[in-house]
DNA sequence: TATGAATGAGGGTTCATTCAT
DNA sequence: AATGAATGAACCCTCATTCAT
């Protein structure tokens, strides 16, 4: 199994998708990552699947359907979980600290979130210029996901270890953060020399305080 | 003269510009911007401006060019000057904080930076495609702006009002949150309610304090 | 047993027809005659026939012969004994005037042709285009039928109550009107208002005497 | 100037039409009247007109909207004019009997009649699955002409040289009995031996008289 | 026998680009 | 300089037909 099935796996599990729906899905993700939806042709997609082009549209009423099919469960199947999971952890306290609960998180899904890059990419890349996209994200992950953060970061907050801040202002500035470094690394300038394990803790670093010093 | 012509003016003031290329150039960022780049069509662009599809085609060998065009001349005569003046300022020790120097350059520039937004957004969608952008900026952008950054932010951290974190990272963290904010607001989710002064604050002080309670 | 599949008996009762095949008939019928044959697709057909698609092709082994399947018994079977069987009964002198005649055969099969307008629809359609309909038109219907015309006529003549117009003639007139009437009444204009019984007295009348006024 | 060319002046002469696009048109009447609508592909028709397939979508937006151009000004440029001129003639008693006036504005444009067939064709072809081109013919042909029809046929009425039948009723049958010879001739069965004058004649004479022997 | 996934040729249509005017 | 008709490759998609199950 390769890795591109393995991601599928964790995307897909649910639905019974056949060898070659596996190769479209494979081929489109590739496809619409390295040169964005608009800019990929189905021949081409067929072609990197080894299918023929009419196959896709057996399985896909259209090109955007495929896109839809393709995004979508990624909002609702990985996105979601691997947020909220976590979450329910730090609500049992097993993370004494933010920082802690930060850096177990983003370690923790380090690899599987690099190798969802290319479907993070698309996502954001379309989000922009499909409303149907943008709809299902606000109300999937957006409202969906927020709700539970709120809580954590009420938990914390209770503890003193958050400041005031409403929760949603919280959860923004935060997820930007992590997003911000995750597109600067791997989708905006991939070729530089990063040390990520120093990034990571740099941003977790100013995720909790800031760039001001303290006195 | 319209809001875009000034825009325009402030973009391509030194190039002499026939009437009609302005034209075209305003169509193609309103395009562009709202439909990305590879799903506008020369001929949308032509009918917006008013121009004959050829008219195009003889000021700019290729579409791409005109692409190209607009995005290669923000990044040198917008972006770079739109940080380095204030920074200066604040080389002078205009301001007393980091905080009032953030929240004077956000502020200051706002306006201009909606106005700018479209094509703002042209050149993060497309950069991730377009290598020859990619190349720019980071040679025009990165390189050239963060050079100037480093020493404001050196400034600061010698007065002792930053953190000792390498100056590159700090600037990628700002830059990060002060786009992400504007991504949020004005791409991702525009039909959302925002208290715009309310968030430019949060941010700020986000960008200065973290989320951790200082105690 | 639905009317479609009485009118299907009256055509195809002789052949053995599984369910399926009768299924497909039925719904092949409705579609050529909306849409036209060349508009109309397989596909279609064997979803509104609930069968796969795979299934019509077992049975027919190309879209062409399915037509040619639905089309040529219409013109053995029924076209045929529609008219021959009561010009029997006229050479029997069972009608004293064809006045008479063309009046109770109009009306006595008008439900019928009514129903089978859609198969008439799709063979005058298709009669144009598919040579081999036309072929099969002029051998079963035009030769076969015109002689069994000509007794009758030659008979009415004798009696001197048609003129001496030549038999074939007269046929394709008398025919021309009635499919004209029945043509602009169902498949030109079905959203006019009509009085049917109205209209066909008057072709019944305008058969037999035309407009001219005698005097 | 070929024949087709003719034909196209009386069609759209007050149009400027390039000379490609008067190649479109004739290469495009050609190919729907031989094949049908549905079957003829654009592909085709450009091959046949000898310009880029592009070009045909230049100057008609889609498939159907070539179709309607072709068929539209029929309606109102030659069929309408082709009855109501003579009929005016008739108004001005230059035909002291009915049949004079058939048989002079059949013969008198038989050839044209006889050229604009393919088109026609089209047309007959076409209005039961285009409600466009339905309302259009009801509309342009049926309302406008038949308007100028009642009132020749009222004045033949008023000479005594027609029977009392309601106008549009003469109106549909005779033009039933036109079309209908000129179909049999010329679309269902041209490969049969005809003699023209003859059928002419008779299809007049029964018009007149219908088929019932007066005594 | 019946299925329906798979095919790939061909469908109508769009597009960036060219070039004669 | 500016036009817009013309191009033809490429686009997304449909279709009749096949074949393993």
């Amino acid at each position: 199994m390769t890795e591109e099935e393995l991601m599928l796996q964790q995307l897909f599990d649910e639905d019974k998708l056949t060898d070659k729906q596996k190769k479209i899905i494979v081929a489109a993700i590739e496809t619409f990552s390295e040169k964005g939806y608009a800019a990929s042709s189905t021949s081409e997609i067929a072609k990197k699947a080894g299918v023929a082009e009419g196959t896709i549209f057996r399985h896909y009423k259209t090109k955007k359907d495929l896109l839809v099919s393709i995004v979508a469960p990624l909002m609702t199947k990985f996105i979601a979980p691997l947020v909220v999971k976590d979450f329910n952890k730090v609500l049992n306290r097993e993370f004494e600290t933010v920082e802690e609960f930060l850096r177990a998180t983003i370690e923790n899904r380090r690899d599987l979130l690099i190798r969802m890059l290319p479907v993070v990419k698309i996502m954001f890349q379309e989000i922009p210029f499909q409303p149907e996209l943008r709809e299902q994200f606000l109300e999937l992950v957006v409202k969906n996901i927020f709700n539970s953060v709120e809580k954590v970061i009420i938990g914390y907050q209770e503890k003193g270890l958050l400041i005031e801040m409403p929760p949603e202002s919280i959860a923004r500035l935060t997820i930007t953060n992590i997003l911000g470094f995750l597109f600067s690394r791997y989708l905006l300038f991939p070729q530089l020399d990063w040390d990520d394990e120093l990034e990571i803790e740099r941003t977790i670093q100013f995720i909790m305080h800031g760039i001001g010093k303290k006195d």
